[in-house]
DNA sequence: CGCGGCAACTGGTTAATACCACTCTATCCA
DNA sequence: TGGATAGAGTGGTATTAACCAGTTGCCGCG
């Protein structure tokens, strides 16, 4: 069955309806949206609520709700090897795949990519490479349906993205990523050329394509002493 | 003045009601504590919300409501002009402070904060404690000429940049934040309460105000097991 | 002609209520 | 004794209905 929450239609509305208008530009009014779309106010708002929250549309009291800010493009860059700024996943990096098949999500796993748990997943486990050094060892796991006939080699090098993007037609748009400390257990370790326990990266990442379908669940852990992450944050401007 | 929305005194009661809980323990159920509050439920639940998307608690369907796994998650605003998340447990943080103090900046720092190296420089060094458990050790140098007047105590609650903005009229704008994975010394893992080599993440912040003026250059160490960085990321919508 | 104030918008908050979906447990029947 | 089942409790979604609080612009009065 669909899910068919109202809030997710609504929200899919909002998203096309935002995808033609140049930043800035004003959305008709909560009201008006709810007589359109046949919602309740409260649930319309859960909708806006969302896209607010994500950065693409903007609120202001007493005059309307507009895009948002044209979109931070890499608003979170990555250096590796400490000196240049590098998408985490673009480039010169190469990838050994150490685990590659198809399995039922299970409960846990259909949770995070709201799937059925007897739908397929696929799960990749690469050992990322660069400049000769071991560098990160990412556990990716998405929907099987997104990305038939994807074959090992093609996560060996360039862009995951790129590839999902121009050869399955996802349309990456926005991910929550988690960063803790974390040290390598022995596995790791090994995988990583780096003693057990030394220091590591653990980054947890939920991304998700245009219509808001979760495109991946990946958790990577990275060497310490040559990954670090690099963000740029702005504040708003209100009075306070 | 309080706002007095009943949803922040809804929410601080939780904040009060969780801060005495161990992780993984369940909250009353949202009717009880509607009765408890005299809130109605979807007031209660946005409050709630709030909390869960800082991961303070989390939700399981049809058995409860259950506080996070102990850790303060600081959510990063990746959107340019898009919402700012404060630190969810802002009210809950204290802080001892180690040291204060003037001094020139010398050269390095000099150059780190745009300043002539024999310009006065504050230096603060403070302890954050949350839930009475030594959270993070902060670094923090700033430009004397900024923040005249500011004594330790200022410094031992409350949100430094509000008082920055409020008291100083420093409207702190942006930050590019860089984080990396490290394990405490000696003197560290003395102040932290853990052992020495223990995973923590090293965070260094420069912070510039509306006119790009430098205002902090901060160096911190957080405990690996009790904190984490959550971001959001957004990707252009552009073809191509 | 200028200015003040009153509507008529906008989003912001809260309420009361209904029903759905999931989990657990206690009970009942085979 | 064992497994199926019904019920009670939980969070999840959605509705209707008010009222509050900023913003804007029109219109009438000075």
């Amino acid at each position: 069955m669909r899910a068919g929450l109202k809030r997710d239609r609504v929200r899919d509305f909002l998203l096309d309806f935002i995808a033609d208008k140049r930043p800035g530009e004003a959305i008709p009014s909560e009201r008006d949206l709810c007589k359109e779309l046949g919602v309740s106010r409260p649930t319309l708002r859960a909708a806006i609520d969302d896209l607010v929250r994500s950065g693409l549309l903007v609120r202001e009291h007493g005059r309307g709700t507009f895009t948002g800010p044209h979109r931070v493009t890499q608003a979170l860059a990555a250096t590796a090897g400490g000196s240049f700024y590098a998408p985490p996943a673009e480039g010169h990096w190469l990838s050994r795949i150490l685990e590659f098949g198809l399995a039922p999500a299970g409960p846990q796993l259909a949770t995070r990519l709201r799937l059925a748990p007897a739908d397929a997943v696929l799960r990749v486990v690469r050992l990322r490479i660069v400049d000769d050094e071991p560098m990160a060892i990412e556990r990716i796991q998405l929907p099987g349906a997104l990305v038939e006939g994807l074959v090992p080699a093609d996560m060996e090098s360039g862009s995951f993205y790129r590839l999902l993007r121009e050869r399955f037609g996802v349309d990456v748009r926005s991910a929550v990523q988690t960063i803790e400390a974390t040290v390598t257990d022995e596995t790791e370790a090994e995988l990583l050329g780096v003693p057990q326990h030394f220091p590591a990266l653990g980054v947890e990442r939920t991304t998700r394509d245009a219509e808001g379908r979760i495109v991946e669940f990946v958790r990577s852990i990275y060497r310490g002493d040559r990954y670090r992450v690099t963000s740029e944050l702005h504040f708003d401007a209100d009075s306070g």
